[in-house]
RNA sequence: GCGCCCGUAGCUCAGCUGGAUAGAGCACCAGAUUCCUAAUCUGGGGGUCACAGGUUCAAGUCCUGUCGGGCGCGCCA
């Protein structure tokens, strides 16, 4: 149930009816045409922009407009009134019944309230891809990946809530020099754990302990086996066992995180099938690769710059600043180029809508990426690219300098053991993804108002609290869903009261609008914004006891307000399951 | 040098893809709080939306330029 959406393909259908008998022009441009809540609480429960947006091509004066649609309006079920103000605003006023109609939606649907099928009508909504996280698989997941990863989760979740048929993917860098880095990390651990003394470990490679694992399980497993052996027999072998090891912990950090991934792609695997050579082929038959050298960037030429002829893809033909090459000196392919079959194998899996997640530090290279899925599908994919800005780790409002030497975390996992999950996934919402991100380790978990978690979570506590207050103090209440749906809703009647079904009905739609956006964190607003008004209309009650949940000598009014409480509850747990953050129902 | 992102109240940030008088929180000031959970609530002051042009009925939002901050800039991923 969206009321917006509703009374817009309400309004729509009136437009056509003015259309089809003369008053209006035929084909009118109604795209744009937005049902809205006005700005200004004042000014009624929607706003309508049409009049203001079709005055043009009707030939008339938004006002006048305006008039001939409020006219109509006004007869449509359930708007009380449509008054026209400012420069052609129609501002509607809804009967008292449609918004108690809202409250019992929202307790028959309970979380799906808000679920959409704007990804697609009648049936199974259009295929998303999401890819997030992606690291590479050479260590544990770190500080820095944790907000991509959230995002890129909660993303997802949001799109299917939609009604969006998502899929959630990791792209896994196995091909390129990193893992060969890990490979000889792993075989100096495996050495070290048949008893050679292997010194300390050289720079270049990865210290990290979590390789000694890797090196042990290698020696139980094959023994002494590729100890004398040339490097180009065991690299094959170790690297392969060290990137699955890699891959399970990366998996078990997300699963920390509260993150799984439906599909999990393998570069390699994709350039052992061949995908990069037939990728570039494509591009090649469309006339989009030649050999060209390329200039060196103005400003800043790298002190080892030297002209020289490479294979490039023109991506300038789409949008990029400059040819981008595909291949590496040595003739192997550059990570580019094995990103265009990737991009190319997801759209002939099916997606032709994809969003990647990236970091901060990636971000010159969105262009390409785009111009390269653009020129690979003919167009047919559409591919977004997410930037999540970098985040500073605070802690009492200074920031915390990490490395390991310190002794400072610097591990997802440290992050999340630290604060918990929870926290964690909210927190790294509050902000635009593309904005830097303070998070403070104290103030995350504070109690107080400037912690969003803490006071989301409250109003949720707040409302079982209440139901928990209820049966306590009417022992005899019925407030089952089934009781509390079939409330008396007329009862009520505060401005306050109805101001938070108000602020329900909005849900849908801002699902919507951040579904579209591809920017979840406006759930975080919606949902701090919600706790705000259920916070203030609890303290109401406690000046004014008459306005409080609990009234023991009226049930029937009791019932109605409990409705209302359970409505709050089922809103925030709906905003917080798409988070992935479970709704506590006590605080301590 | 070029590209991308950002610039909104003293601070941290929203602003629903162009709408009405630009909003929250913190901080500050003044109040409420023997209470369904104490960790709150009500009100107030505070703005050249970086700057200058442009587009139109309407610009914080779109375009151009300038200034300031971040990121990136062939054979890393």
């Amino acid at each position: 149930m969206n009321l917006f959406r509703d009374m817009r393909g309400r309004i729509l259908e009136l437009l056509q009816g003015l259309a089809a008998d003369g008053t209006l022009p035929a084909g009118l441009e109604t795209v744009r045409v937005a049902v809205e809540p006005p700005r200004d609480a004042s000014h009624g429960d929607m706003a309508v922009n049409a009049a203001m947006i079709l005055a043009k091509d009707a030939g008339m004066k938004p006002r006048d407009l305006a008039a001939l649609l409020a006219d109509r309006i006004r007869t449509l079920p359930g708007v009380a009134t449509a008054e026209i103000a400012g420069p052609g605003f129609i501002n509607l006023r809804l009967d008292r019944a449609v918004w108690l109609d809202c409250l019992s939606a929202i307790l028959a649907e309970g979380e799906g309230f808000g679920r959409s099928d704007m990804g697609g009508r009648g049936g199974r909504g259009a295929r998303v891809n999401v890819e997030y996280v992606s690291a590479n698989p050479t260590g544990p997941l770190h500080i820095g990946h944790a907000r991509g990863t959230v995002f890129g989760d909660v993303l997802a979740s949001l799109l299917a809530a939609a009604g969006y048929d998502v899929c959630r993917e990791y792209y896994i860098n196995d091909a390129g020099a990193q893992v060969d880095i890990l490979a000889r990390s792993a075989f100096l651990r495996y050495r070290e754990a048949l008893g050679d003394d292997i010194g300390a470990i050289p720079e270049g490679l990865y210290p990290g302990d979590y390789l000694k694992a890797v090196g042990s399980a290698i020696a139980a497993e094959d023994g002494a086996r590729w100890r004398d052996a040339g490097e180009a027999e065991w690299l094959p072998a170790i690297r392969s066992k060290a990137v699955a090891a890699m891959m399970d912990l990366v998996r078990a950090d997300l699963a920390a995180l509260g993150v799984r991934h439906d599909v999990f792609t393998s570069e390699r695997a994709l350039v052992d099938a061949g995908k990069v050579g037939e990728a570039l082929a494509e591009l090649e038959s469309r006339g989009l690769i030649y050999t060209g050298i390329l200039e060196p960037p103005k400003g800043k030429a790298p002190d080892d710059w030297e002209p020289r002829p490479q294979t490039l893809f023109r991506a300038s033909q789409f949008g990029d600043d400059v040819d981008r090459p595909l291949k590496k000196s040595d003739g192997s392919w550059t990570y580019f180029a094995s990103d265009i079959a990737y991009h190319w194998d997801k759209y002939k899996r099916g997606f032709a809508i994809q969003i990647d997640v990236w970091g901060a530090d990636h971000g010159g290279y969105v262009k390409r990426m785009q111009a390269a899925t653009k020129a690979i599908t003919g167009g047919k994919a559409a591919l977004d690219v997410k930037i999540c800005q970098i985040v500073r780790i605070m802690d009492q409002g200074e920031p915390v300098k990490m490395s390991k030497r310190a002794g400072t975390f610097v591990t997802l996992r440290d992050l999340v053991d630290e604060v918990g999950k929870d926290v964690v996934r909210f927190i790294m919402l509050t902000r635009k993804n593309d904005a830097g991100l303070d998070f403070d380790l104290t103030a995350v978990t504070e109690q107080s108002r400037d912690n969003p978690v803490f006071y989301v979570q409250y109003a949720h506590a707040r409302c079982h609290s209440v139901m928990r207050m209820a049966r306590t103090a009417m022992p005899g209440l019925d407030i089952s869903p089934e009781s509390l749906r079939a409330a008396n809703f007329a009862r009520l009647t505060d401005e306050s009261e109805l101001g938070l079904i108000r602020a329900m009905g909005n849900w849908p739609r801002t699902v919507e609008s951040a579904a579209e956006a591809h920017e979840p964190h406006r759930l975080a607003f919606y949902m701090y914004d919600l706790a705000s008004e259920f916070h203030a209309l609890w303290t109401k009650g406690k000046e004014d006891a008459t306005l409080r949940f609990i009234i023991e000598d009226d049930p029937e009014l009791t019932t109605a307000r409990l409705a209302l409480v359970r409505g709050v509850q089922t809103v925030i747990a709906a905003g917080l399951g798409i988070f992935g953050v479970h709704p506590v129902e006590e605080l301590r």
